[in-house]
DNA sequence: ATTGTATTTAGAATAGTTCTAAATCTTGAC
DNA sequence: GTCAAGATTTAGAACTATTCTAAATACAAT
């Protein structure tokens, strides 16, 4: 089993962006971003925890949820919610937007998004516009095939 | 207190609409889209619930959701799904996109959206694209003020 | 009036998330 | 190295939002 040291050495980018934020690496927080960059399908708090276990199987759920909290505060992993189910969660830091499959729930990187200008967005006096967040709702290829 | 049919008399365009899905007019499906009418601040369901109950002191939560689930499903309100919390509530059927205010959770019509052609949005073969959804995070002109 | 269906209701159940407090680990001062 | 202070993990309780269940009620059609 890898020390803690050990892992957190072969990981400087990670060390580093939770360092700015007063957090430490840890084998936990570094096992549930390996999980999220794995494999890309912006999975919830309860997946990335199945998925977890496999390699860490004493990691608990609240872990899950500190790791994942400390990882979106010190800006490694974004959160996206779509839809009234759980929270979903993308190490893409990329400036991208989301496909969400209206029919099986499959979320999707698009990396295209509308910049506040581009949009030309005018708002009431007083508003501040921080950024536009895009979800582009549809059917996914497979369920496209199945549609038709 | 008014009778079912006096009161589904009053209100013929929700009665059609509820009708087309198969739906009836009931006292408090009316409430409801009132109180959603009366106040355009996309209320959680709880603060329908409560909103509604000045008038209609017997109305029970499930209810509520039981109505609010029939209003969308004939389209004549929308789910609005902005962060984590309670799903929200809005009669406003005209295309418009939500400005939330990451300080206070306030939302607000945006009578301005992105079309499909004006974002000129390229997806991967094979995908379905429906509707953009636009959501516009930033300061509402309160917390802007208080934030100079 | 009677019957079948839709709707409402209270409360139980579930899902997702946050909180709590104890145990463990890490870091830094000595 | 030892020790203390602080950070992190953990299990489980608590909490919030939502859905489900089953009984009561209201309605519409015969
Ligand atoms: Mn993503
Ligand atoms: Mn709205
Ligand atoms: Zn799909
Ligand atoms: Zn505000």
């Amino acid at each position: 089993m890898l020390t803690h040291s050990k892992s957190a050495k072969s990981d400087g980018p990670l060390t580093e962006a939770l360092a700015h934020s007063g957090l430490r690496l840890t084998p936990q927080r570094q096992q549930v971003h390996e999980v999220l960059r794995e494999k890309m399908d912006h999975p919830t708090a309860d997946q990335v925890f199945m998925r977890a276990k496999h390699k860490m199987p004493e990691i608990s759920m609240a872990t899950v949820y500190n790791c994942l909290d400390a990882l979106v505060t010190c800006g490694l992993v974004r959160q996206v919610t779509l839809d009234r189910g759980a929270t979903r969660y993308c190490p893409n830091m990329q400036d991208h937007s989301h496909f969400y499959c209206d029919e099986c729930g499959s979320v999707y990187d698009i990396l295209q998004t509308i910049s506040p200008e581009d949009a030309d967005i005018k708002l009431p006096r007083g508003f501040r516009l921080k950024n536009i967040e895009t979800n582009l709702h549809g059917l996914c290829p497979d369920c496209a095939a199945k549609a038709k």
